[in-house]
DNA sequence: CTGAAAGCGCTTACAG
DNA sequence: CTGAAAGCGCTTACAG
């Protein structure tokens, strides 16, 4: 038994003769090994790590593909998967380096990241590399760095089918694009959303239409709103595209100045999107499934690491369209 | 060992207090039980059994949910689950029942069926009833006939939503609804996505839209075509909703009569459809994704069966809306 | 380099 | 009614 386990798994100390001969009968009895009996024989715990932006709150984005990560990590409590989760803040690219950190100290057979700061997360991953510790991309991905796996979107579609969406539903194309971010350069995925969107009016004739870009980086206080509605009344706008999780935000504009005609796209389930959207105020939200995207990711380290199975590189995680008609059937996450 | 394993599956032969020694002790250590090593030890298969519509071929609908089954059986292989395949004739509901008598011959651990032709569908599953055998439906549902759930779509609530996406991109509401089936009576879901299609419209004021309904049996010869272009003609009809997978043949008549402005309305991820989608013939595609629902299906039978974990009885599945801008992250089906 | 032995956490007859 | 014994298909030291 103990020779056949050791060409089952390669480990060397085994003449070539019986080599070939274990071999031999293993593909002539089309053996498979059972995983269940392999796992719950070795018992060597596989520890996992997480490298995601802090939740803000319950209701904010990133507590959701948490939810999907330990629904999974919980899962594979008996295959002896344990996880340590590492937080930094999204307008501190410090304390990405620093939590980075502590997970190359903890050496953990397998990493979950959103790489939010391309500089950071590419010296990262080098490091991850040089350990031979595979990593998985959450939410953003870096091209060619390595990883085994992206779980997202692809950036640059989602905002082009938005151009459209917007396209088809507002006859006075004034438009505006709205960033509520620090250091747009570092945040990839938004640069990308609004690459796609420009992109599908750019096949309208010029004159047409007309796309204003703005950029709100602090929303403590309220004067962002202000400078909001001045630019609304400027130029006319009747078209609003939000390039992230934000969109209540501008409802929230919208209804304290109660401004009429306004058509408005934004991103992702959050329980205020979700009332706005149902009000008729947001018109589309653009969703991906985060808790599934938790879900797949650490899905994926567990095939790759625990099981050695291969996995696919890219799938592309849908762009979800939803409307206060189909929403219902989004909110919930369950794998059962 | 033999006794707490007894009280573990309450199969009595445990004298009372013993029984209450040990369930004191089980909570005390918060016990619970390895999966993995009572699967190994228990060794004794499942059998589970599909009532599906018999795949018409490679690319028609039934062949997907049929990938996803096999895929989940294939990976439960280890637990011992075992699966034996039965299709009926779409076209004849004696088919159905003589399927269904085989099924319960063979008493299986689990069932998973369509409730195709619902006389049939309720006879069988009181059957089951009698004999115990849990089963799902997909697809479609009969609602309280003893399932333990149902996956699929909420059929009236697509239907709505395909009134909302007509309504919004063809302004002239001359609507035609187009059903390719036989025996309509029975098809309990297309009638509902009529149904919440029409109510759509039932907002608006009347005169303001007008809505026909036309039923195809027979698509072999291509005399359809001649009678669904003379109400195209005559009702002047600038908006089609098909009401299942055939959209692709009203995208044929489309192209052979080359018809102008027509906006068009279908149902699912077939080649055909997908094609004609991305040509623009197709404005909207409603899709649920078929592979994940018989991944679902099986996946259901054996939280129920096998692991004896409660699972939800509905959660009804997202109802996509898919363009020709984000089709292409829809059309895989990975679990991976 | 090889293979017997013990053990992973359960289930299943079965002797008492 | 109770619990010792064998076994599910592997892995892991370890004696030879």
């Amino acid at each position: 038994m103990g020779t056949v386990d050791r060409v089952l798994h390669g480990r060397g100390e085994v003449s070539e003769k019986t080599r070939e001969r274990i071999l031999g009968i293993i593909s002539e009895l089309n053996y498979q090994p059972n995983v269940l009996a392999s796992t719950l024989a070795s018992k060597k715990p596989a520890l996992f790590a997480t490298l995601l932006p802090l939740p803000l709150s319950e209701e904010g984005y990133w507590t959701k593909p948490l939810l999907g990560i330990k629904k999974r990590i919980s899962e594979l409590r008996h295959y002896g998967v344990r996880l340590e989760i590492f937080s930094f803040n999204q307008t501190n690219s410090e304390s990405f380096v620093t939590e980075a950190d502590k997970i190359l100290k903890l050496k953990p057979d397998g990493v979950v990241l959103a790489p939010f700061f391309k500089n950071e997360a590419v010296h990262f991953t080098e490091q991850l590399k040089a350990e031979k510790i595979p990593f998985v991309f959450i939410d953003s991905e870096i091209e060619n760095a390595g990883q085994i796996s992206y779980v997202g979107q692809n950036s640059y579609q989602s905002g082009f089918l938005s151009g459209k969406l917007i396209d088809q539903i507002v006859p006075q194309k004034n438009i505006l694009i709205v960033h509520f971010a620090k250091e747009m350069d570092n945040q990839n995925h938004l640069v990308l959303r609004e690459r796609g969107f420009r992109d599908w009016f750019s096949k309208r004739p010029t004159g047409t239409f007309n796309i204003s870009t703005i950029e709100i980086s602090e929303t403590e206080n309220g004067t962002w709103m202000d400078s909001v509605h001045a630019v609304i009344i400027e130029k006319n706008i009747k078209g609003i595209f939000v390039t992230n999780s934000k969109a209540y935000l501008i409802c929230r504009l919208i209804e304290k100045h109660k401004i009429e005609n306004i058509r408005l796209l934004g991103h992702d389930l959050l329980k205020w999107n979700v009332e706005y959207l149902k009000e008729g105020i947001i018109d589309y939200i653009i969703s991906q499934k985060p808790e599934e995207q938790g879900f797949n990711a650490i899905n994926k380290l567990f095939r790759n690491v625990v099981q050695k199975r291969p996995i696919q590189k890219t799938n592309y995680s849908s762009i979800d369209i939803l409307t206060s008609e189909n929403v219902d059937y989004y909110k919930e996450f369950s794998k059962s």
